[in-house]
DNA sequence: GATTTAATTAACAATTGGATTAAATATTTC
DNA sequence: GAAATATTTAATCCAATTGTTAATTAAATC
């Protein structure tokens, strides 16, 4: 029943998901390649130096993250495209912001208690 | 050996460990509970609602990526105290903002691709 | 319509990651 | 100095991830 492993499952959100889909290089070297434009699953595996399969894979953690987006070209429905999803990492940066936002206000409450009653 | 497994290893960059401390719920949490100040370890603990062996190798982790830092009290020295580390985070937002920053040029260039050539 | 091409899915092996309990390491307190 | 406290490390288990090869799907080409 493995009881304990159950007892404290936090729930996975987006944002854990969008941080574990770029937790990996060989997903990020992806994204970097996306950076300039859309590119083939194909080229995308060459590029990377993967195989189609393990290729395809990480393309679709990347997809469920909602990091990128797949489409169907018109001149050959055999090809799929993806490109980087606009928005996508909104997540991330809005979590960091915030942390950052927190952590230095509480640095500075810090300083003003030490020159206040040190 | 493996054979396979060692054929592709990319090497693990900071930016890897540090995008990988942050994709787990209970070591995000501990970040939002260390951006109000630092915690000892068994408060985390507490808080997170985790047994103390399972908190301090999420520390470990998150120590290991840069994302905190550990210091002994003066008053108590069986303690470890825990708190955010400045700048921990810069790495992911520099590539965050690289990453968007080429990518709405990209945009841009094809909008205008559009406009100009038909 | 048979073959080639692009890509995904399936099945399997190996690695990694996280949780647990028990033991170990310091350190404080009585 | 013995008992209690705060935390980490060790050993073990289970689940999830990743890569590989083989098979499958679907579409283009000859």
């Amino acid at each position: 029943m493995s009881a304990q492993a159950a007892r404290n499952a936090l729930p996975r959100t987006a944002l854990d998901d969008t941080l574990a889909a770029l937790a990996d290089p060989h997903r990020r070297r992806v994204v970097d390649l996306l950076r300039h434009g859309p590119r083939r699953a194909g080229e995308l595996a060459e590029a990377a130096g993967l195989s189609a399969p393990a290729m395809s894979r990480h393309l679709r953690s990347l997809r469920v993250a909602g990091v990128i987006e797949e489409s169907h070209p018109a001149f050959d429905a055999r090809v799929r495209i993806y490109r980087l999803r606009p928005g996508a990492m909104a997540g991330i940066k809005e979590w960091l912001d915030e942390t950052e936002r927190f952590w230095t206000g509480q640095l500075a409450a810090f300083k003003a208690h030490l020159e206040g009653g040190g």
